[in-house]
RNA sequence: GUGAGUGUAGCUCAGUCGGUUAGAGCACCAGGUUGUGGCCCUGGGGGUCGGGGGUUCAAGUCCCCUCACUCACCCCA
């Protein structure tokens, strides 16, 4: 034999196993399902784009994490790093697309990063976008569908923070520490939650602004109260800032929208710390955060008017939300809340006892088969011992055993894996017998 | 890109002050059981101790280099 090959794969990328597969397919089913039946059409693009494409949309750090290089005809192109900026291209690509235009896409995404834990160079991110509506209506939906998900994935407990791109300009400008200045000024105060009021503090001074804009930053960041108190306060400060009294304008109406969905105002908060790394937001951003697992945003998103003019030349409003497959994963795994017995989609495995009993075993695969019930037939060499093994470690829960007495009398036997149980009965009982059992919890 | 940590069986790890043939649990294979899994019992296979160099009578153990992985920072799902 040859040498062999390390088997090994790339850094960041993994492998799904059945068994994780079957939980990966059991997230993305409740998260299709809900995508649906909020009105939300599917949609898929290449896993490369041009880097014209891709390049310049989300800020210098996210173009370095790009994956860039040269097809064999020396065109650039790259691996996507998000899914928003494909819908925007195919957004601008088919302007015969009706608006308001929801779509949900799940797909990899690709990040030159260096992994650790709860983060993967491929990992998979889950998007739902609505673009062509300005209205606060339109992020009123996604954050809708933000609480609908976690709710029937059974999340214990999660925060979805809100706030808004123009509220923050209008802190910078009443601050007087000079618009250009404001990507640095969120940058620090994003860190809130790390380093602490002291530390955000002295990272604004840090990044050069002028000591009195910083303490009337802070100031104007410990507002206190429900949201509308807040929201009052905040608007009382940003009284000279048009845009600042813009965003609060909207914040009122998408937290006046929030309320007639009916979302607990305990799942919200209006969270002026609050920034999102990525540049082409310009209206309401939010992202969902659980305390538990000590794990970041398990979604991130936000309004992004700007974005789709950069292929169209018109502007066309959109926003929409990323929910991270991963994390979710993550946690649902530390919080043990996955059903138990979630571990494979086969249903029964159909022993064959020897040559002579074959095609009696293949005519009972058929069957089940036709009647919907997924159902693996044995095809290695192992007597019936190895074969009940093979349905124990794959947690098969039923196994049919079909031998030359069963065969002659036209009978099967159907054992319970769990509960070790065993029943002789008539072939034609098979199917009705196998649904009933199937059907119990 | 910056900093720290860890590399011993498929996996998780032990290995004393440097000392004879490197161990355990789990997993795997076979048998106990020629028509039945899990649990139990018996046996078995499996290791360039990440790689290279050095010190030494002697290195898994000490030193240097290198590679890989992990965690943290930055940023993010």
């Amino acid at each position: 034999m040859a040498k062999k090959i390390q088997p090994r794969i790339y850094k960041g990328t993994r492998d799904f196993l059945p068994e994780q597969m079957v939980k990966r397919n059991y997230v993305i089913g409740i998260i299709k399902d809900v995508f649906e039946r909020y009105g939300f059409e599917p949609l898929e693009t290449p896993t490369i784009e041009l880097w014209e494409t891709l390049s310049g949309k989300y800020g210098e750090e996210a173009d370095r994490l790009t994956y860039r290089f040269t097809d064999r005809g020396n065109r650039e192109v790259g691996l996507r790093y998000d899914l928003t900026v494909p819908l925007s291209r195919v957004v601008a690509m088919y302007p015969q697309l009706p608006k308001p235009f929801k779509r949900y896409q799940i797909q990899p995404v690709w990040r030159a990063d260096k992994p650790q834990k709860g983060r993967f160079r491929e990992f998979y991110q889950c998007d739902v976008d609505i673009v062509g509506s300005a209205s606060m209506l339109a992020d009123a939906e996604i954050i809708a569908i933000i609480f609908e998900i976690l709710n029937a994935l059974s999340f214990p407990q999660f925060i979805i923070r809100i706030n808004h791109r123009k509220i923050l300009s209008g802190i910078t400008e009443v601050s007087g520490a000079g618009l250009d200045n404001e990507l640095q000024i969120c940058r620090a105060i994003d860190k809130m939650d790390k380093i602490g009021l002291e530390g955000v503090k002295q990272e604004l001074l840090q990044r050069a602004i002028p000591a009195p804009a910083v303490d009337h930053i802070l100031e104007m960041l410990s507002v206190d109260g429900d949201h509308k108190d807040r929201l009052e306060k905040t608007a009382q400060y940003l009284k000279n800032s048009s845009v600042g009294r813009q965003g609060i304008q909207e914040m009122q109406e998408l937290f006046r929208y929030l309320e007639w969905y009916r979302i607990p105002q305990s799942c919200l908060q209006f969270d002026l710390y609050l920034s999102r790394g990525l540049d082409y937001y310009t209206g309401p951003i939010y992202e969902t955060v659980v305390r538990k697992p000590r794990i970041g945003s398990i979604t991130g998103g936000g309004r992004y008017d700007n974005l789709i003019g950069l292929f169209s030349g018109q502007d066309f409003p959109a926003t929409g939300t990323t929910i991270g497959l991963e994390r979710i994963i993550t946690v649902m795994e530390e919080l043990t809340m996955f059903p138990p017995h979630l571990r494979t989609p086969v249903q029964v495995l159909v022993t064959v006892f020897d040559d002579a009993t074959l095609p009696y075993s293949i005519e009972i695969a058929r069957e089940l088969r036709a009647a919907g019930i997924r159902t693996d037939l044995y095809t290695g060499k192992s007597k019936l011992r190895g074969q009940f093994g093979l349905a124990n470690d794959k947690g098969i829960p039923f196994v049919i055993v079909a031998g030359p007495d069963e065969q002659r009398n036209h009978r099967v036997q159907v054992k319970n894996m769990a509960t070790g149980e065993q029943r002789s009965l008539p072939r034609s009982e098979l199917v009705a017998r196998l649904r009933h059992l199937l059907a119990q919890p």
